[in-house]
DNA sequence: CGTTAATTTGAAAATTTTCAACGTGCGTGG
DNA sequence: CCACGCACGTTGAAAATTTTCAAATTAACG
């Protein structure tokens, strides 16, 4: 359904890359010996980094689940299959955030996790995480609080009008950049129009008379994928 | 108000109880040592029950979290609010659901947990499970376990149109008691219909509007909270 | 430059919300 | 016991939002 090819709008890099202390890994990879002082600054060593050019895949569902990924650089979406074979978008992911933990109890992914932008991840094998924990008496416990940290259930994006729906995932965005010390007031959304239908759950008409609507009102200034925001507040005009 | 349930003789108990085998949490327990064998049968033993009415919480958001929960008998909602303050049904619990398992990371809950009938739950404390997994090798792993397959998003009700919305939450419940061995063609829907409307991301009056319709085109049958699947399916008449 | 995909725009159709009213069961106070 | 009020659910009709269908416009790419 979705195209593969994916036009690459100039106007705003990628967010990223993101120091390791800013990173939802950041524990995990220091019990593993993965992160080394350098000056003042942490930052990654041994990791495995893996980099990904835009529309490429990190994951496929089904695939054996042999590693978890931490976001550095660029954002990700992952989609998975309906019952009824229709694709849909799960969510985004931005610098920071951490895939594929999932794959522990499954023992494979559970969905599509495809690269919206250039993209680099920090790879940690299972096999070296299993290794490790026999060393490090710490790390199980680290594991077991990512993985309760990912349990917490999100608040829907798709809830309210349309508006608060296109309203609730820019605020969302750029609340999650700013967790991450990245630019939040002006960023690229990463997603298409169509994708960000998908997710706000409407049609791709309606997203563009959104952002078109939002622009006119001086709520945001939007331009194809670059959006800055402005006066932007959840129930501006619900 | 403490006898909310109808008498009616389409009316159905609350679901459950299961056997711990067909619980989420059933490999924990057994490694804490807390299921013995009962003839050809395994059950709870050791573990704590908690007993609520219709409308008590078993736990509150914000409330330092001391323990797991398995869901026994029953069904209960989850409940946070949004940024805004307004309140929104996160998702239902039948039995065999585990809860509160952010409290390994977060030290607090992070959402409100409801009764929507009279519940049955087993109280795991993280203290007992702290303990154990000093003794018992493989209960780390379990919990590892437990946790990763909770991280597995899933997908969001609150797709297409309301009537396919609608048809989901009640496929899904549906799927949800088979998966546990419970009856899944006829059962007490649990949530009122305003909860439900929330949960859907609708109004009352159109999620009134839409059972009737199904009922009146013989998809399912109707009455007050009980539900009996006839012919629904998803895709019917979307 | 010409081609193609992505996005924007317009207008009618469909769905959903809103507002208002009605019905039912149930506990309570008279 | 019965009338009353209340919570909850259902129904109707107009208003608002969203979808659909069609077409125009813009942006990227060779």
């Amino acid at each position: 359904m979705s195209t593969q090819q994916r036009r690459q709008p100039t106007e705003n890099g990628p967010p990223g890359p993101i120091a390791c202390r800013s990173c939802d890994l950041n524990e995990v990879c220091r019990l593993c010996g993965l992160i080394a002082l350098d000056g003042a600054r942490t930052r990654v060593s041994t990791g495995t980094l893996r980099t990904l050019e835009a529309g490429a895949s990190l994951f496929r569902a089904g695939a054996p689940g042999t590693a978890i990924y931490a976001v550095r650089q660029g954002m990700l979406k992952s989609v998975r299959l309906t019952a009824e074979g229709e694709e849909r978008v799960l969510g985004i992911h931005t610098p920071g955030d951490v895939l594929g933990l999932e794959a522990f109890g499954l023992r494979t992914y559970a969905y599509d996790v495809v690269a919206l932008q250039p993209v680099v991840c920090c790879e940690l094998r299972l096999t070296t995480l299993v290794e490790e924990s026999t060393r490090v008496r710490e790390l199980g416990a680290a594991l077991v609080q990512l993985l309760s940290r990912a349990t917490e259930p999100r608040l829907n994006l798709a809830h309210g009008s349309v508006r608060q729906r296109v309203t609730a995932f820019l605020l969302e965005l750029a609340q999650r950049l700013e967790r991450r010390g990245l630019d939040c007031r002006r960023f690229t959304m990463g997603l298409s129009r169509q994708e960000l239908a998908d997710l706000v759950d409407t049609r791709i008409e309606t997203v563009s008379r959104m952002m078109q609507r939002l622009n006119r009102e001086g709520a945001i200034k939007v331009a194809g994928n670059s959006v800055k925001l402005l006066t932007l507040a959840p129930e501006s005009g619900g």
